[in-house]
DNA sequence: TCAAAAAACGAAAACGTTTTAGAATAAAAT
DNA sequence: ATTTTATTCTAAAACGTTTTCGTTTTTTGA
């Protein structure tokens, strides 16, 4: 590996002032610095990230904090796109992007704030993880620069997905077609489901329509087996919802498997939507109505206010940043004015 | 940030001690690590890795290269769950991931191979990608230690699915069900479509069946909309197949669109069959027959294989690893047999 | 032409580790 | 008691940078 030692030896200059020509500081010469940087090249020199990470204490480097409550961080639909959109993002600004560990049988291992010092992270993304976990609290209490998304500390910037606004349109549509007798399977407590549960309510008395108890019921996001039964219970209820509103897509999906085994027709004799907008979602049968959200907006929104916390800890205003998801009318909720009158 | 300086004025031993002790090193007794490691906790140190790096030359960071035609790495099923497991293997032994800046937009950006020196990766795992990119062929000439999964570079270990055996099961089994007019639709140009494809008519030939040149056609991988097509012009043959083996899952749904749109009914009218084994897949209707690739193990070994070459160098056999995948019969392949009778 | 000011450069310390080679101490052998 | 050996420790260099501050060189102004 070629150091600056060597393109110093190389150019006749000091050390000193390789560096100084490499960052394009002031006090060298432009012929110099045109020099080394030729020279670099020639020699195919590359900085050591380590080195100057040690120098500097920065590393350019984020940390992502990523994992669910069935670990299965990467493979989450809604969040690997918008780790997809944060990394192309932070790219952008030269930092790379490093998972955090998050091996809990390590025996020996260290915590997440521990590890995010350890490496020397710039600053970190949290999401799609239990945020009442006390060593996520530690990390977000720390001095390192933080980011959570879907979820809302006040001493932080949060990106989140409007869910209140979400549920909001979708049950308005759900309503403007019709509908009056709207159950509601939700997902397990969290941050997210209390804003959609809780948006839900509020929209439903606006509209004047009234949810009993048993309209509403619990499972788990993602898991379709969950979905399939509360359903069943659903329709099994002596005076059954003509709509069902599910946790996500792909609970949504188990759900139309329950109604389609009860020999019942989507949205002829029961309409359905799900919440995410997953990619395949409009590419099957039937479509899913549904609030796509904006990974890529949430993903972008958050690579660009953490590294502008980052970069710019004193003129960054400390807020949530709230991002709209858009109402996607697939076929699975049927208009029945008509048949009402 | 506590250093070993610090720890070492508190514990009254020299640095090199202190080192040493946390290192577990033979010449430094037993009393003295224990007094070391308290005062360790005591105080709150932790290592700092660039430091560390910087020394030893090891980073214990792994880089992952990981970007396929249509930009999409982390939203990829296939590879996103590889990855999934990949993290999770690695983490066993405590190195860290950190996914390879892939910005080519940047304009001083660096190559693969530069940047994983930059970083000091201690190997790198490459997947999901043009393998005849002259970056990417560079990273792989390195002296770095690296992984490809899914292709085979002779002086590379590799990890790859068994595509041949998959799509000969996969064949075999269509056969098994009686049909005998078979169509491929087939990926765009890579190793892994050149091993289906030429899988596929090796188990042709030999069950004997004959294959029509308009029976193959080309279409990208997860992409529905070119699936659609295809299927379509597939259709409308006057001699149509009984039984069409997609690209992939995501393919497959759209072809699963065109044949409905068409009126017929799988797979009553016509079969079809996928290829990766989606979450999803198994919880939609229909339930698409596929051949289910095992990503955890190919992720694993992947993982496991790095490692021992990063640590033992010497000893590690360079040799392709092939992952069966296995097939998920679901219900989009009639069983014709009777009805030929 | 000479002093003053500005520009360009370099020496050296520092960041937090690891490691080598040697020094001090303790234990064992003579 | 002395030498030898084994054990435990330390000083110091090194890894590849950045940065401070002082030195040298060049330019400017009279």
């Amino acid at each position: 590996m070629v150091s600056m030692k060597d393109l110093a030896a190389a150019c006749n200059v000091s050390i000193a002032t390789v560096s100084k020509a490499l960052n394009d500081q002031h006090d060298v010469s432009a012929k110099t610095k045109e020099k080394v940087r030729k020279k670099a090249k020639e020699l195919g020199y590359f900085p050591n990230s380590a080195a100057k990470a040690l120098k500097t204490n920065r590393s350019h480097n984020i940390g992502v904090l990523f994992v669910d409550e069935a670990q299965s961080g990467l493979t989450h639909d809604f969040f690997a796109n918008v780790l997809d959109s944060f990394k192309r993002t932070i790219e952008l600004s030269d930092y790379d992007l490093t998972l955090v560990n998050c091996s809990k049988v390590n025996h020996g291992s260290m915590t997440y704030l521990e590890r995010a010092r350890y490496r020397g992270f710039d600053g970190v993304a949290i999401a799609c993880i239990d945020f009442r976990d006390s060593e996520v609290i530690d990390l977000v209490d720390s001095n390192i620069p933080v980011v959570t998304i879907d979820y809302i500390f006040n001493n932080r910037i949060a990106v989140i997905s409007d869910n209140v606004k979400g549920m909001r349109d979708l049950v308005t549509y759900v309503y403007e077609m019709g509908h009056r007798k709207i159950a509601y399977i939700h997902g397990n407590d969290s941050s997210v489901t209390q804003a959609r549960v809780s948006s839900f309510f509020t929209t439903c008395t606006q509209l004047g329509i009234e949810v009993p108890d048993e309209y509403l019921r619990k499972a788990d996001y993602r898991n379709t087996e969950e979905a399939y039964k509360r359903t069943m219970e659903l329709l099994d209820l002596s005076d059954p919802p003509t709509c069902i509103l599910y946790p996500d897509d792909f609970a949504g999906f188990g759900g139309v498997n329950a109604i389609r085994e009860r020999g019942l027709q989507i949205p002829d004799d029961i309409s359905v939507a799900g919440y995410d907008g997953i990619r395949i979602g409009r590419h099957i049968e039937p479509r899913l109505t549904t609030i796509r959200q904006d990974t890529e907006q949430i993903g972008k929104l958050a690579a660009e206010n953490l590294i502008r916390l980052i970069e710019h800890p004193r003129s960054t205003i400390i807020r949530p940043i709230v991002v709209e998801g858009e109402l996607y009318k697939g076929g699975t909720v049927k208009d029945i004015n008509r048949v009402a009158q």
